[in-house]
DNA sequence: ATTAGCACTCTAAGTGTTCGAGTGCTAATC
DNA sequence: GATTAGCACTCGAACACTTAGAGTGCTAAT
């Protein structure tokens, strides 16, 4: 459906109004916007647009409100998002480029600008691990009891685990650990190293193998999260900020994010580029009432993960688009980078 | 100020009910409890506690709803802490027990457990790390520009930090820096690890300690860290779920926990033992609207740190107080066997 | 000291009324 | 044919008013 330009001038002017007071807009205050016509010609417009669908007026005597149709049609056909501020897109640079030692802080930076700079909760998935092989391991012996495994995967992930045995650790267990678990274990897929593997590699070493359980169960436990995909999530507490989102709407958007198996395939399956999901368009029924954001970013050009925001269907989409596009494309060259230097 | 054991009763009756149910408490619905008087006398009591300002009512017709001050009497004359459940003590120790590789996930574990057994923020600090010393200090590369650097100290803390270089590393490098930086640094304390240092130290090593300005960065950061307190935070969410909280109070509390210096100074200087602030006896301005109770954990018989809840006045005291003083005891013994063990 | 009884107070909830914001429609105008 | 001024209309917010009921304090009797 296509609409005369001067209506989709009102339609935005609405919604960009509503999503910035929050209050229904009426013909009168629409007159400030420069159309140069009279309240009477908008309000011919704004009938059309209601009976379109995209608007709906709370009662008889109040302003119009966008619907979600209205938002969508917004933000498909009018919405001209422009890239952010120079000083916002230094400010993004300059956080992601002060964590630059490891993938998983710059996501994690990423989640936590989004949810600053929009205010609303923020979400960062790490990339599907599931095709890294194991590059390294390294044992480190933190105390008489304990070490500390540290895991290196082919696709630069570090994951560290602290493990305790029954027994004292001696530097010359930890080095025939060390040496035969990164024979047996550089190259393998991560996902392969599984309990039948820990059985296999432990019995194959007869007696000593009674000693390997806490730290093969350390390094599965490495393997395994290195291996899936990682949510970080950040500024739930924005939610207790946000207006146009009620209580039942902060909690099912917690809900979502603390049920990781939904959020996980929700988030890892949305398309390529930047997705907007307004309302009911959600996946998940807890999102119904919200909208949420999505942008891929991707590492050496192949798709990585997802950076998301979540707010309420009121949400200034234009600037959460560009905010969000910018960051993933920011982190998407900055892991690149990372990548590539190795 | 002496009260006579009935009025106690109506007092302890008032206050656990309304803490149940958030309404105010009138004489009728006080015959349920077992006091074997009629509602005229309980109405005498009433108006006796209320002139004494142990309670008030909101409006002429209707109940009873406690002041601070009946909060206060209640908590320290009346209330009976005991023991958790058995089934709550299980739970307690086996979430407790399933993270026995390191003081810090006990207690960020411990601030999990507290948030969900009494729905509210929990916070929980670390040891004060300001007297430990370097133990030992351990590299292990992770990529060809990247390591890791591992520190133990004295007290059994382990610290992790990425870095970057902007060289290629080689192992025999980081032998070097191994080596030389733990003979140099074994036994310093933590807080000794500063610029000044870092400066002389690199200087010692002529053209060499040009290449060690990240690592040294690094080094600093993990000591800095390790010898400050950290807050592990937990439950920021269940603020959208408690009643008798409003949005205002629930903002600074957030911002209270925020503001790491403020709450770092409330946490570390609170008593020994179990110590509860009700509304303005919150030395913070932004908890006067709030309650908090704190407990302190030991290390072998020393005081170490705090566990905290924060929730409204309208919080169950009793119950809190005794989860938070069997995970505390709990965190002590765990963590002083952790350090016994070494 | 306790209690039954009662007058009293005050809120929550419902009703009626007014005010005004915003509308849709119509007829006049460009 | 598009635009606009004008006007009647609608409906909610705000306020006043009423009523019902919960809970009280007081008094006189036990």
């Amino acid at each position: 459906m296509t609409i005369a330009p001067r209506k989709q001038k009102i339609l935005a002017a609405v919604i960009e109004n509503y999503i910035a007071c929050g209050e229904p807009i009426g013909s009168k205050s629409l007159m400030n916007e420069d159309l140069n016509v009279s309240s009477a010609t908008i309000r011919n417009e704004l009938a059309d647009l209601t009976a379109k669908g995209f608007l709906v007026q709370p009662h008889t005597s109040a302003g119009r409100i966008p619907t979600e149709d209205g938002y969508r049609y917004y933000v498909d056909n009018i919405m001209e998002v422009k890239s952010p501020d120079e000083r916002v897109k230094r400010y993004i640079q300059s956080r992601l480029r002060s964590c630059d030692d490891a993938p998983e802080r710059i996501l994690e930076t990423a989640g936590k600008i989004l949810s600053e700079l929009l205010m609303t909760v923020a979400a960062a998935t790490t990339p599907p691990g599931e095709n890294a092989r194991v590059h390294k391991l390294k044992f480190v012996q933190t105390g008489r009891y304990t070490s500390m495994l540290v895991l290196i995967t082919s696709s630069g992930m570090v994951k560290s685990r602290l493990f305790r045995c029954d027994y004292a650790i001696t530097p010359e267990m930890l080095n025939v650990f060390d040496r035969s678990l990164n024979e047996a274990l550089a190259g393998r897929p991560l996902t392969s190293v599984n309990q039948p593997f820990a059985q296999t590699f432990a019995a194959s070493f007869g007696e000593l193998g009674l000693l390997m359980p806490d730290m093969l169960n350390a390094v599965m436990d490495a393997c395994s999260e290195a291996s899936g995909i990682n949510i970080y999530t950040s500024g739930t507490t924005k939610l207790l900020y946000q207006n146009g989102l009620d209580l039942i709407s902060a909690r099912n958007i917690l809900e979502f994010l603390g049920d990781s198996s939904e959020s996980e395939k929700m988030l890892s399956n949305v398309p390529d580029g930047t997705n907007i999901y307004i309302g009911r368009e959600n996946p998940s029924p807890l999102l119904r009432h919200s909208s949420l954001i999505s942008a891929r970013y991707n590492i050496e050009k192949q798709p990585a993960g997802t950076l998301a925001v979540i707010g309420s269907t009121q949400i200034d989409y234009k600037k959460a688009v560009s905010i969000l596009e910018y960051t993933a494309e920011t982190v998407s060259e900055l892991i690149s980078e990372l990548v590539r230097k190795g």
